[in-house]
DNA sequence: CAGGATCCGTGACGATACTG
DNA sequence: CAGTATCGTCACGGATCCTG
């Protein structure tokens, strides 16, 4: 999925509707719940962690995506002072708030899953 | 957000990760949610009242997403032969187990916007 | 190790105009 | 009314190199 910053245009949309567009707006992007999901599983990580953690994802994305969710309040950053740097994330307390959506969307997901798997014979 | 077909490379991801992909594959694009959305909340719809109820997209996009959302056999259409041909639109009963996941997307935003909202003032 | 800078292709998305 | 065709833009996102 792909989003814009665009020009708002809220000519008479229900409340429901708006929420969807606020949760879609963080969600959307390839990596940020699977980023969410991974933290809220495995705990406190580092950046190479994630980087492994993640799947198909590249540095540069990785970065962005968390300082985005950074700025949001869903993840933590904490720089050690070790010899070469170190930097580990975790979910905020806040973040933990998405737990039960991220559950919902797993939970359909595997059965979409299943279902596909058994058309596809 | 934005997804590529991307070359699966699912190195060791474990199945809750995969799960998450899933879902993200189909709910990713600016617009589906919205539209199955609208469709749960409001029943049967023509491409007009779509067209409006979805309030920012465009006809191109909506076609796109809607062909893409029958082919995943969530939404089904009709084609009725009026004098100007009317479709109509509707979710499937497939559609509706998506139902527990955007209510809980829905449920999140909305906090997440009341959040937001005390913060910028 | 963390992550920024740069270069670059592809495609998601939009606006407009057109057809049955 | 329900789309499709065409065209253009720019963000996504990958690869590579570079630094503290």
């Amino acid at each position: 999925m792909r989003l814009k910053k665009k020009t708002e245009i809220p000519h008479e949309c229900s409340k429901v509707f708006m929420a969807i567009r606020d949760s879609m707006e963080l969600l959307s992007g390839k990596w940020k719940i699977q980023i969410i999901g991974v933290l809220l599983y495995k705990g406190t990580l580092r950046f190479m962690d994630l980087l492994r953690e993640v799947d198909g994802i590249g540095a540069k994305m990785l970065s962005k995506e968390l300082q985005e969710l950074e700025l949001n309040e869903l993840v933590k950053r904490t720089v050690c002072n070790t010899k070469p740097i170190t930097v580990e994330y975790e979910i905020t307390e806040y973040g933990k708030t998405m737990k039960a959506m991220i559950s919902e969307i797993t939970h359909w997901g595997s059965e979409h899953r299943k279902r596909i798997f058994k058309k596809s014979r």
